[in-house]
DNA sequence: CGATGCATGTAAGCTGTTACATGATTGC
DNA sequence: GCAATCATGTAACAGCTTACATGCATCG
């Protein structure tokens, strides 16, 4: 009966959406700028009639449309659940510890000869500021939209990433110079 | 063939930490301050099977044990699987933005009345306090240990998490002004 | 010598992805 | 009217988790 993370994004966008349909939804995680789920048909047809059994949202054929077209709006009940879902604390994994690829790789650049090892540094040091560069963009394309949520959330995701690119910056001061630590 | 990422970071554990058993190599996921994998028996012990017969790694019964323990390390395939992994350019879900279910479950303060809005704010603004405070400590105490990547990426997850924090300010000053005396 | 924890391993299940199939709609 | 795209859906699989089973070791 616990809801998985997907299943409450679903929840919160048929909310937020009004009636919809799935491919709406799929929509809204194909289209997103910070991609966390694919947006699979597999993923969410499936998973938009679970939540309708337990009584969640509610649907209804769109009469004009030959190919059974439903859409979908949240009950009382699903309303409580994404309500419960932003209710604190929030759950450990929702606030915790942010994964990073990168910090996981650093640990073994000791793997890499110096000279692969200078690639290394250089190589990301040039997409992370790639990639910095491209969530600017997002949040000036955001700022255009006037929606102040949206904004925000790629404010978020930009600032975030420039930390990450500071942290990368000592990474490299830090392993640049040989025996510079002691 | 494509190894995933929880394979690769095996395959660099067992690089970095010689011959060691299936359960060494368990142990640094189980006890990880920024868990990303539980370290499962279920995932790991077929997995180091799996890349043995890729020949990446070998193993070797540990003579004086009656389990059947086996002690793996890297072949020089395996040694080339990991260079390659970590050579730049890094793949896009290296680099790519990081999730954040914070940031996602801004996008639905709307569902939430004004004072049950106000408990989010205060809520993960106290909860955001007590996670980098957390992280605050893993790095002083990685600074003890005298391992300067091990520091480099406690550093990184600290810095990461305060960015968050700071951002989330801003989200609490642009969306209403919340309590936050302390 | 019995309880507790270490270590190896398996089975089943959950969650989401990729790939495919198919009908409806739109643009040229 | 035909191609491209929109939209709905299914089947098979991948990757990991939880829960369980079991043998060895250690310490009171």
């Amino acid at each position: 009966m616990e809801l998985t993370e997907l299943e409450h994004v679903a929840l919160a966008v048929i909310w937020r959406d009004g009636p919809c349909t799935p491919y709406h939804v799929r929509k809204q995680f194909l289209d997103s700028p910070t991609p966390r789920w694919s947006g699979s048909a597999g993923a969410l047809y499936p998973l938009m009639r679970r939540i309708e059994e337990q009584g969640l949202v509610t649907s209804q054929a769109a009469g004009d449309d030959g190919r059974g077209t439903r859409h979908y709006k949240v009950t009382p009940a699903g309303r409580g659940a994404l309500v419960r879902w932003l209710r604190p604390p929030l759950d450990a994994t929702a606030i915790g510890p942010i994964e990073d690829p990168i910090r996981t790789r650093l640990l073994f650049v000791g793997a890499l000869s110096p000279a692969a090892r200078r690639k290394f540094l250089d190589g990301v040091t040039r997409q992370l500021a790639e990639h910095v560069a491209e969530l600017q963009g997002i949040e000036e394309a955001m700022r255009v939209t006037q929606d102040p949520l949206l904004l925000l959330a790629a404010r978020g995701s930009h600032q975030v990433a420039r930390a990450r690119q500071r942290w990368f910056r000592d990474v490299c001061a830090t392993l640049g110079q040989p025996s510079a630590a002691s």
